[in-house]
DNA sequence: CATACACTTAACTGCTAGGTTAAGTATATG
DNA sequence: CATATACTTAACCTAGCAGTTAAGTGTATG
């Protein structure tokens, strides 16, 4: 349970920033090596190996050397943890606003200072 | 659609951090004031108040003020976006570790020195 | 009007994410 | 063996996050 629960935060943590974003997209088309990803996000070598070693440590990428050369694809199980918790919320998709005019109506006549008087 | 990106921009970003992921399970069971999100998550006012800027800046909740007292309520429309950014992953649940192997290699020989022989 | 409550704002601090350049290591090629 | 390629590691810098305490603002309550 605890080690779901850090699972799932170190894919957050992972996909928080844009660029690990935008790679995780690219590598769900196809593997690439390092040195593509950082072309292709215009980072230098240092940048994107620390953005890789975070996507790692998230679990949501592994590599394979061949050579000199590091291939890198996607591991799509984090993404269904990450789906699994969304949809956590999805059975009351579109009960948004209604709820809350009354409910702090009702919870602020209970729980303010007036309730003590009675 | 650069709005968009944005938006889930924000929205990764305010769930990249375990309070606030909390908070916003806290609240889709039902709304409440910050002085509730404060103690049920051990921290002092200035900080939780922080954590709801964050929030509200990402259109993830939104507030009603009856008294002196502020209640929060989630909004899921956020949550749907992150839902929808999950699910251009899941056609290919399940597909992924078979496909390194084969395309790393194929690429190698493509891309290496040797390509540029010919 | 005084006091308590529920925040809000300001000012400060420690830490670390995310970038850089420069130097080091592993593998391939002539 | 020399040189180029593809990273990797180290050292450093900066900005911003996440927390704190202390003081300020708005709203009840006696």
């Amino acid at each position: 349970m605890d080690q779901v629960k850090d699972e799932l935060s170190s894919v957050f943590e992972a996909l928080g920033n844009d660029h690990r974003r935008d790679m995780i997209v690219l590598l769900s088309i196809r593997p690439r090596s390092i040195s593509e990803l950082a072309t292709a996000r215009g980072l230098s070598l240092p940048a994107i190996h620390k953005h890789v070693r975070v996507l790692e440590a998230a679990a949501m990428v592994h590599r394979r050397k061949i050579g000199r050369t590091n291939f890198l694809a996607i591991r799509r199980e984090p993404l269904r943890l990450l789906q699994q918790w969304t949809n956590q919320f999805s059975p009351w998709w579109g009960t948004d606003a209604e709820s809350l005019d009354n409910y702090a109506e009702n919870l602020a006549a209970q729980t303010t200072d007036k309730e003590k008087k009675r």
